[in-house]
DNA sequence: ATAAAAAATCTAAACGTTTTCATTTAGGGG
DNA sequence: CCCCTAAATGAAAACGTTTAGATTTTTTAT
């Protein structure tokens, strides 16, 4: 039991050349019965495993995808990245995630060893938009994916939820209902959901003609903290919103919080539409009404894009998937009579 | 644009052989400052990248290491993902994650896949742990750190959560308060989280001179809908509990859903202790009693185990680490006058 | 200026595959 | 039994590194 059989070993051992072992072993045919017989039973008394390192070399292929994406503990990512790994492991490709936590330093380095290691593809949610890190993915050909945030230097296809629409949506539940002063606890700015959720948030107000009110719009970073501070900041303005709009799950659990140790009465004092469906959504009482999505989706969608990239190197043009969200109506709302 | 540069073409432009260009890149020094220079520069001119493929093929080492989980949706495992994580960026590792499903079958085809690739080292939630899939790892010399749940057949370093103590806390905690007829939802038995905590809870009410009632035991599967199930199953015994105690955080969910459809008080009616703390903990109201585990800690710990094993190749004996659970008192159990 | 020692650099041989092209073998038809 | 064709197999050249060991250059000591 020196080091690793290698396919030398194996073809010694059932009296062949190593090119015939390596048909068989890739199931190339044109290989008699009765070899490949010989040949299967060395590998399995040698207990023969391929090398991935030297395969690789020769054909270019790895056969693995890279997962990026900036915060593995919100719970979002694990559920996309579920979608992606069971479609990739029917197409028979590997999956590497790492997490960025947010750094776009982070990032590069995981890029470039991406790269190294010759993904076959890359799916990624980004820490930064803008960043020029990301043009190494371009630079070596690699067909990428953005997930949730766009790239904003080369063109990659993209799967999105509408997060214009969902937001608008969530608003417009709220106006329906008689609210005006609806406060939104907004993303970050320089993040595509971040940004366009508030967007969808302005366009709901604008089309039932409610004055945007600054002192509303309470900026956080998709961080628990952020809304939990973001919410008690909402408490103590002269015009208390009657209702809040947040921006995202963790912002959401913040939020509660907060309303839990201000003693500011869901459903009764404050209405409150979150974005994301939560876990603790429906053990709230009341149970939150909140925009979900289709995150499973999102992943395959993903990873199908991916694929077809990779097969078919030629220039597709750019896509985009935007898919719809869903507004779940539960009990956080109230009617609102002035 | 041809194909990408390879160390050749960096080593001509700068007029050097290869040889010392792979010394620059290593930063194995003596190489002059001038020579150096000359090279950096050819390197960023050309966009060189090195090539990990064929690294691998010569040294042995890919710097990388794979982590198994059982299933990517359950929180505990990012949770945990992230200590190792961090840790093993820190020491230049990189990360690959699977998930099997609890499919034994996806984990041996998951375990082939990373021996193919030559990960220097495997940390594992198994899926199965008397699973023979797992011996191929042990045959081909690679470290293993079990974690979470044992591994049977060969000896691994393993980390764990001292299940059984955090069992007995939590049950002692409701015996104290005056609950006899005490139900556990159990895990699978097994696995080593499902059997231990088990035997946590025998072993404290035996301490406690209780004798076991069999009805009070459920079944369970680790599972959110399983504890749903169990609950319903609890509330029709003729003996119905006053307390219930579950063994995991997806049935803890399941169960407090159960709670609410069955209009069954939580708190008063039954006092409650989960194992795992859950986002919806201190949602609910009254909050959750329960026993907390250091995820990020198993992280840390698990990669440090793996890292030396590494590292010292020799026999080190095996190594196991338990780390203490922690009982969080909030307010789901309440004194029971019987 | 010269020899010896030290430092820098180079040459060439792996590492374990895949793949092209050449060669051998098997199988049929005459 | 021989020749031809098709099928099966083999030989050898990559793929892009790392790393001994050989060789050249530089430095130091005389």
């Amino acid at each position: 039991m020196e080091s690793k059989p290698n396919i030398q070993d194996v073809a010694r051992l059932a009296n062949v050349s190593i090119a015939t072992v390596s048909r068989v072993i890739n199931n190339q045919g044109g290989v008699r019965k009765q070899t490949e017989e010989k040949i299967l039973n060395a590998i399995k008394e040698l207990g023969y495993i391929r090398n991935a390192a030297a395969r690789t070399m020769k054909s270019r292929e790895t056969k693995t995808i890279g997962v990026i994406v900036p915060d593995i503990k919100n719970p979002f990512f694990p559920l996309v990245m579920a979608g992606i790994e069971q479609k990739a492991r029917e197409k028979g490709y590997f999956t590497i995630l790492s997490s960025t936590n947010e750094s776009p330093i982070v990032e590069g380095k995981i890029i470039k060893n991406f790269v190294e290691r010759g993904v076959d593809g890359v799916i990624i949610t980004t820490a930064n938009e803008n960043g020029e890190h990301l043009n190494l993915l371009k630079e070596q050909n690699i067909p990428v994916v953005a997930v949730d945030r766009i790239i904003k230097s080369f063109d990659a296809d993209t799967v999105l939820v509408d997060n214009a629409k969902g937001a608008y949506q969530a608003v417009q539940h709220l106006i329906l209902q008689g609210h005006r002063d609806i406060a939104i606890i907004c993303g970050p700015q320089n993040t595509t959901p971040g940004f366009e959720r508030f967007i969808g948030y302005k366009k709901a107000l604008e089309d039932y003609n409610i004055p945007l009110e600054e002192s509303l719009v309470v900026q956080g970073d998709f961080g628990e903290q952020s809304g939990y501070l973001a919410t008690r900041r909402l408490r103590e303005l002269r015009t208390r919103p009657t209702a809040i709009f947040s921006s995202n799950n963790l912002m959401t659990i913040g939020c509660m919080k907060a309303l839990d140790d201000l003693n500011w009465k869901l459903g009764e004092e404050v209405s409150f539409v979150g974005f994301d469906d939560v876990d603790i959504a429906t053990f709230l009482n009341p149970k939150l009404t909140v925009v979900a999505r289709p995150m499973n989706s999102v992943g395959e969608i993903a990873f199908m894009f991916l694929h077809e990239r990779i097969q078919f190197k030629a220039n597709l043009p750019k896509r985009e998937y935007s898919l719809p969200p869903e507004l779940i109506i539960r009990q956080s709302c109230r009617m609102w009579e002035k």
